[in-house]
DNA sequence: GATTAACACA
């Protein structure tokens, strides 16, 4: 009796262990038949294999989802653990190949309450994590509200869970309530709180909560450098990015740069220029051997491509062992910055020749080259291929690139019509293009109804007017730029955001901005002359240096 | 049977 005891038990093991070795659902589906049809099994041992081939084609291999859900219809009554399994899937799946209007992990909980089984402290943190995703407030407030009534809020997964839905959700306040309530936080409780506040943007708050806090993991340090970075505060974010490495030469310090700082460095680098600093975190990768993977290459095509040079990322480029829709775009939208239509669209059709699919973006990057180039027709041709051949619906931004091929051709007629016509509402980049056009090509009449028409959108933004002043001016209507200069003084519109640079002098970047007090302005720019001297011969007739100083003095 | 937090292309 023992022994055959234990055989069974071995075989159902042996079972479980093929069960992970599927390959696709011809195997999945053989595997099904045997623990179906095998008189070796008992009932529990038959519900546990069905839980574990549930559990792999459901978590495990997200691809076999579809699979998992023909097992799960077919299992008379469901308990909570095969609900649980089931929710989860439905709540970690991608958004897009998921049904978008009705949320199927919620409608299964719902399945399960009618059946009568209580949710438990794993089910909660599941459906939480997909009101999250979806931004459904309602739905997670109920969650919160039943997890309470279930006595499941004592639970520091729960409550984890809840605090990151309400920081991602904007609801910082609760999150914080949440939090302080806790009587025991973890590292996760801290992350998401921080995570809260520097999506708020309240990234001072962020920093004295991440400065206060004992254990910090490699998340917390992501998490406040990509919150830094996003909140265009980038010198602080290069600065904690120091700090991080210099905690990690300590030996007793686990906490390491990953691949994910390293992306998120890297494309501060690229948004603000940072060359040297991009090019130390190439060397570091070399250096450490941490591996050069997919988002890591993109991002450092992106940065040297951005930072204006073009041969080092087509080399990283074609280093890439592998590309994705999202590295083919990175260097697509390279070319098309620096003014290689040609090459763009060689690019192009390099991807589609190896199978890649190209996404929106990537045809924003190609209508971007055709914009910087002049190609007219070339754009119009990809325009039509984007909607008829992958029929990818035309967002916004791609109607502004083709409104801004147009109008830079001083086809602007056209370009109107176009804007008028378009299924979707005009924002700031399409009539701004619009307006950019008139601009070139001294149209004033469309000039006046585009900036209308921004000024209705944005009554506060200072660039339209002046846009609208520079128009004025080069028709030689100088009244009209007067009227204009006296109702913006009369709005009071002023540049909202100062005018801010950063400069890279021996790796480091300062940043300078005119709202700083004269004398640190001074200072500052003295400073950078003082750096840039000797590596700039100066021609006589245009000292332009000479000129700074006596400005400055 | 299993849990919550961070990243890249416009």
């Amino acid at each position: 009796m023992l022994e055959s005891e234990t055989q069974r038990f071995a075989f159902r093991n042996a079972i479980a262990r093929l069960i992970e070795t599927c390959k696709n659902t011809t195997e999945l589906k053989q595997i099904h038949a045997q623990i179906i049809a095998s008189p070796k099994l008992a009932k529990r041992d038959h519900e546990f294999l069905i839980s574990r081939l549930l559990y792999f084609s459901a978590i495990s291999i997200p691809r076999f989802l579809s699979y998992a859900i023909s097992v799960f219809q077919r299992i008379q009554s469901p308990d909570l653990g095969i609900y649980n399994i089931m929710i989860r899937a439905y709540a970690t799946k991608r958004e897009r190949d998921c049904d978008t209007l009705s949320c199927p992990a919620l409608k299964l909980f719902k399945q399960m309450l009618s059946n009568g089984i209580a949710p438990d402290s794993l089910t909660i943190p599941f459906l939480v994590k997909e009101c999250t995703r979806r931004f459904d407030v309602g739905s997670g407030r109920c969650l919160h509200g039943l997890g309470i009534k279930s006595g499941h809020c004592g639970d520091i997964f729960v409550q984890n869970s809840l605090t990151s839905f309400y920081s991602t959700c904007g609801w910082v306040d609760s999150a914080r309530n949440l939090f302080d309530e806790m009587c025991d936080r973890d590292v996760v409780s801290w992350n998401s709180m921080i995570t809260g506040y520097l999506k708020g943007g309240n990234l001072d708050e962020a920093l004295r909560l991440f400065r206060s806090m004992k254990n910090k993991n490699a998340i917390s340090w992501n998490s406040i450098i990509t919150g830094f970075v996003h909140g265009c505060r980038t010198k602080d974010a290069f600065d904690l990015f120091r700090e991080m490495l210099c905690l990690s030469e300590d030996d007793n310090n686990m906490v390491k740069p990953d691949k994910i700082t390293i992306a998120t460095v890297l494309s501060a680098c690229a948004h603000v220029g940072a060359f040297d600093q991009g090019k130390w975190v190439h060397s570091f990768l070399t250096r450490t051997g941490m591996e050069c993977d997919m988002v890591i290459g993109t991002a450092l095509v992106d940065m040297y491509g951005k930072c204006g040079y073009l041969r080092q990322a087509l080399d990283v480029f074609e280093e890439m062992p592998e590309k994705d829709t999202l590295a083919w775009t990175a260097m697509i939208s390279v070319l098309a910055l620096h003014g290689h239509c040609k090459k763009a669209f060689e690019a192009f059709e390099k991807m589609e020749a190896e199978g890649v699919k190209p996404n929106h973006i990537t045809f924003v990057g190609l209508l971007s080259a055709c914009a910087h180039s002049g190609s007219v027709e070339r754009g119009r041709q990809c325009f039509e291929l984007m909607t008829k051949a992958y029929l990818i619906e035309p967002q916004v931004h791609h109607y502004a690139c083709m409104v801004d091929i147009l109008s830079r051709a001083g086809l602007l007629q056209e370009a109107e019509k176009l804007v008028r016509g378009m299924p979707l509402k005009p924002d700031v980049f399409v009539w701004g293009a619009l307006l950019g056009g008139c601009q070139i090509h001294g149209d004033v009449k469309l000039g006046e109804r585009a900036a209308k028409c921004l000024i209705d959108l944005e009554p506060l933004n200072h660039a339209f007017y002046v846009n609208l002043c520079d128009i004025y001016a080069k028709a030689g209507r100088f009244e009209d730029v007067k009227r204009v200069r006296a109702l913006m003084k009369e709005k009071e519109i002023r540049k909202e955001v100062a005018g801010c640079s950063l400069i890279e002098v021996d790796g480091t970047v300062h940043e300078f901005s005119v709202t700083g007090s004269a004398e640190i302005v001074t200072k500052q720019i003295a400073w950078i002359l003082n750096a840039l001297n000797g590596e700039i011969k100066l021609k006589d007739d245009m000292n332009w240096v000479q000129y700074y100083i006596l400005e400055i003095q």
